[in-house]
DNA sequence: CAAACCCCGGCTTT
DNA sequence: AAAGCCGGGGTTTGTA
């Protein structure tokens, strides 16, 4: 259970923002792969132990039903094993039965003492008479010794009991671990146990570890000893579940089980080769079967081979996301194999399995590639519902370390960008600064305003993305250009309102800057009108700072760009002027006049940061008639002050270019 | 675009 | 089992 909850909670972090919250995205994956697998529900008085299961019993038999009607959809056998974990099982539910109805009967008859006292005798007997009744007894009151909390037992005092829960529990183990209290005992025992015992238990259930699985209460333990076995232990345990992950991943219990195992237990071979059950049987049975092969290249070899792979782990995948996993880890895998072989048809059936669940793939590198991979293949039809179902999501999405990449591959692919852009407008609009100055939300945007540019976009992130936009190609009318400027069209006003409302704010952020930048130099924007009233937006903010904001080497950068009217190309080594009304000379003529002035000006050129804006002023002015000019030579003898700094590398510049 | 920097996961050590 | 080291990958930043 922690699995889903966990799944969650990451998806859902980052209520309040920026980098530090992206980090904690991960932060809360890393926790949970080292977290401890122990989670004994702490239960406060003995009387606990059996009252506590009359729901989970009820529970308990639906789940039944449930592995027993969904496992007959695949070609698994439940011939053999099947069997004598049922067995079990009908001994636990028996025994929680016995429990309900003793409560039952205790509440309708106000009974006499007598009877009371009759009914416990008659309970204590059947408990006693079931399978090493009286051991269980025994060892569960030794156990309500150890698990004291308050005050905590000394030491030798519990090894000494754990010695003697030991001594009676060891050859009855396999009967103690499928009940829901006495699997507690042996967890406890567990994690007070030698290396040396904790062996001997493992060795102890060996041939039970599949109905250890399976179990509601059992599960618990076969957790506990994957954490803290040793080497053999695990491989031991492994290996009994190796072939039935298919079954257990129908199972209730057996799907956290399988869960855990693959995310917090497995290497990427181990991983690789549990996924590998899921094409079935032949490759369940036989470990090497497939193996450093990728499941294209099996599927290559022939159609059959193809079609029985796919309705297998169609076959799995449906079951489990029918049962609300889809959040699984091991299941985003399983399904990332899936999209890489999937056939037309087989495209149809999966988004409509999936399209309402997408917001649950996108927090994991796995997923999000099958979240991709189902956009790119998308009917135009079934891509509005992908999206509509995602309208809930929008700000998680976007936030999200592998979900921006959703969102791009949404704005590479989609046609209808009117619908698109209004499924995410609101949240956007509401949320952009909080949007655009983090790690990952402020991608799609950049993607918006620039394409796939390499400053942004890694070439390996390149890549998936031109894969999309590959397979994208049988569905998506409209050019990709095309695409991005309508909807970059549509996101302006956005860009425009904040950024002439709350530029402040903005500016405070380097990569808040770099987005400013990015809106103002772009040249796919045409309204000059809105782009002069951003520019006289950052110019008042400008004069009214107090030099916190040009401490920033951002901001100075962003200014100097300004003034420089051009992006720098790395390749020419040269500055590329754009024709934009606002920017270049006419903004340096504004932004001398409305911000430094002739009485800031020496102020501006002593300080290290601000004296390469000067410079850029200096190489901007065509006219060299200009009050700038004049300003500067006045203060000759500042500059030459300034230049003796050694850190004012902007200064010394500009007494060169000055030539005094 | 390259250098500096940071973060993560795997591996080794105590 | 926890702490620490190290290498690789990705991000940030500086610089014409």
């Amino acid at each position: 259970m922690g699995s889903s909850q966990n799944s969650t909670k990451r998806f859902s972090n980052n209520a309040d923002s920026i980098n530090k919250k992206a980090k904690g995205a991960n932060g809360e994956v890393i926790k949970r792969t080292k977290k401890e697998p122990e989670p004994e529900p702490e239960l406060s008085a003995s009387e606990d132990l059996n009252s506590s299961s009359s729901s989970s019993a009820a529970e308990e038999s639906s789940s039944e039903d449930d592995l027993d009607s969904s496992a007959s959809e695949d070609e698994l056998d439940h011939s053999s094993d099947a069997q004598d974990n049922d067995d079990n099982d009908k001994d636990s539910l028996s025994d929680d039965k016995e429990s309900v109805q003793n409560s039952c009967s205790e509440q309708k008859k106000e009974s006499s003492k007598e009877q009371h006292a009759e009914q416990r005798r008659l309970l204590q007997e059947r408990k006693l008479q079931r399978k090493s009744g009286f051991e269980i007894q025994h060892i569960k009151s030794l156990w309500e010794r150890v698990r004291v909390k308050n005050p905590p037992v000394p030491k030798e005092i519990r090894d000494k009991l754990c010695d003697e829960i030991w001594k009676h529990s060891k050859d009855v183990l396999k009967d103690l671990v499928l009940k829901h209290d006495a699997s507690r005992v042996v967890q406890t025992l567990v994690k007070f146990s030698s290396k040396e015992r904790r062996n001997a238990i493992v060795e102890e259930l060996k041939s039970h570890y599949y109905e250890l699985a399976t179990s509601s209460y059992g599960k618990y333990l076969l957790v506990k000893l994957l954490h803290y076995g040793s080497k053999e232990s695990k491989e031991l345990i492994l290996g009994e579940l190796h072939g039935k992950l298919r079954k257990l991943m129908r199972n209730k219990e057996g799907a956290y089980v399988v869960e855990d195992l693959f995310t917090l237990y497995s290497n990427a071979e181990q991983k690789k080769q549990m996924i590998r059950e899921f094409w079935g049987s032949e490759y369940a049975v036989f470990q090497d079967s497939g193996k450093g092969q990728s499941i294209i290249e099996v599927c290559e070899e022939s159609a059959d081979k193809r079609n029985v792979i796919a309705r297998n782990l169609f076959g799995t995948i449906k079951a489990s996301v029918e049962k609300g996993s889809t959040g699984f880890q091991i299941l985003h895998a399983a399904m990332k194999e899936y999209v890489q072989i999937i056939n037309a048809d087989e495209t149809r059936e999966f988004i409509d399995l999936l399209h309402e669940q997408f917001a649950e793939l996108i927090h994991t590198p796995e997923g999000c590639e099958v979240a991709c991979t189902l956009i790119a293949k998308a009917t135009a039809k079934e891509r509005r519902l992908i999206v509509r179902s995602m309208k809930e999501h929008v700000i998680n999405l976007l936030k999200n370390e592998y979900g921006n990449l959703v969102a791009i591959t949404l704005f590479l692919t989609v046609d209808d960008t009117v619908s698109l852009a209004k499924s995410f407008g609101n949240d956007v609009n509401e949320q952009f600064i909080g949007l655009v100055i983090d790690k990952y939300s402020r991608r799609p945007f950049l993607y918006l305003l620039n394409g796939l540019d390499g400053r942004y976009f890694s070439p390996c992130v390149q890549k998936d993305l031109k894969r999309y936009i590959e397979l994208s190609k049988e569905t998506s009318k409209k050019s990709l250009e095309l695409r991005r400027t309508e909807l970059l069209e549509k996101f302006s006003p956005v860009f425009y309102k904040n950024i002439i409302e709350n530029n402040a704010v903005i500016l405070q952020e380097n990569v808040g800057c770099q987005f400013i930048s990015e809106v103002l130099m772009n040249t796919d924007l045409k309204d000059e009108e809105k782009r002069s009233e951003m520019v006289q937006a950052i110019i008042e903010v400008l004069k009214n700072d107090d030099g916190a904001l040009l401490e920033k080497p951002f901001t100075v950068r962003l200014l100097r760009s300004l003034i420089q009217g051009g992006k720098w190309d790395n390749n020419e080594k040269k500055l590329v002027k754009l024709e934009i009304p606002s920017l270049g000379e006419n903004f340096s003529t504004k932004f001398y006049k409305e911000v430094v002035g002739s009485e800031k000006l020496t102020q501006w050129v002593e300080n290290s940061n601000t004296s390469f804006i000067i410079v850029a002023l200096y190489e901007s002015f065509n006219d060299k008639k200009h009050k700038f000019f004049k300003d500067l030579k006045f203060i000759k003898k500042e500059i030459k002050e300034a230049s003796k700094d050694e850190d004012n590398k902007g200064a010394q510049l500009l007494l060169k270019l000055c030539g005094f």
